[in-house]
DNA sequence: CTCCAGGGATCAG
DNA sequence: CTGATCCATGGA
């Protein structure tokens, strides 16, 4: 992978195992905007992030190379070798090689552990399109505005004094009193995000099950996605599916069976196998 | 109309 | 302890 530093924008070149299609609809990130084809429009981290990719090129704009180095090659996960990471976790696996090889572009993203939070507490039973537009009114609702008509994710403090009804106005339905229950206990320190990438991930979950309208998927995904705990394997509908399908003969299996299974066969990695299958799955209805 | 969505809390047995 | 039911909402 070769960086080139322009003015407000950054050019990668001989980039493999990059696909910005790929990473952003693999469904472990909600705030971002499709414009043309190979062409999405992030928000994170304070920013916003067009990112073009061409047959040869990824350019990031605005970017400095300040942005850069110190916080879009961390999000991107960039500093992590992933055509190594597909060769160990589909060796010996014919499933595996084809998941890797349907959508060899997906990388893990480093996403901010609050938003992320939030985020996936949103998700439960729910479908994507759906969570997008709650995130989207949320952080217009609370967030700082960057253009007329939409805002970045709203921080913690911003989100203090808002109350269940407030929450149910943006169309959350259920989930309102969980996001209450959360940010309650994240401001009267109960729970204190910054101190869980530190932890192991079997004691960072107890803490995130803590939460009311946390359960193990909502828990795995924020640790795999945020707290770079790349050994969850968050088992949802679809990863369910697929893994039944492929790895147990389609056979109905228990989640904690199904979270085992992949514990034991991908080990550390097993988030990333998550990842490919669900991709997989998802883009080709496998299993529905 | 019914069914479902990147689930989890609560209840019934 | 496991399994069934309920939860808000909107699109298919």
């Amino acid at each position: 992978m070769k960086i080139t530093y322009y003015d407000n924008r950054v050019e990668l070149t001989d980039t493999n195992d990059f696909n910005i299609t790929e990473i952003l609809e693999c469904g472990q990130c909600f705030r971002f905007t499709r414009s043309d084809e190979g062409t999405y429009r992030i928000i994170a981290l304070d920013r916003v992030l067009d990112i073009r990719q061409t047959a040869d090129k990824i350019i990031f704009s605005p970017c400095t190379a300040a942005d850069f180095d110190s916080l879009w090659y961390n999000y991107f996960d960039l500093g992590t070798d992933y055509k190594k990471i597909k060769e160990i976790i589909s060796k010996d696996d014919p499933v595996m090689q084809k998941a890797v090889e349907y959508a060899g572009g997906i990388r893990l993203l480093n996403q901010e552990p609050f938003e992320t939070l939030i985020s996936f507490i949103i998700s439960q039973n729910n479908n994507i399109p759906r969570i997008k537009g709650i995130i989207s009114r949320l952080s217009k609702a609370y967030g700082r505005a960057f253009d007329e008509n939409d805002s970045f994710f709203p921080d913690l403090a911003a989100l203090a004094n808002v109350k269940n009804e407030d929450y149910m106005s943006l169309g959350t339905g259920f989930r309102a009193k969980y996001l209450c229950d959360c940010t309650k206990k994240l401001l009267n320190k109960e729970i204190d995000l910054s101190a869980l990438s530190d932890m192991s991930a079997e004691d960072a979950k107890k803490e995130l099950l803590k939460i009311k309208g946390v359960g193990p998927k909502v828990a795995d995904c924020v640790l795999l996605f945020s707290l770079g705990k790349r050994d969850m394997y968050p088992v949802d509908v679809w990863v369910k599916r697929v893994t039944e399908l492929l790895y147990f003969d389609g056979k109905d299996t228990p989640k904690e069976e199904i979270s085992a299974f992949a514990a034991k066969k991908w080990g550390k990695y097993a988030g990333y196998a998550q990842q490919y299958l669900f991709y997989y799955a998802r883009s080709e209805k496998l299993g529905v």
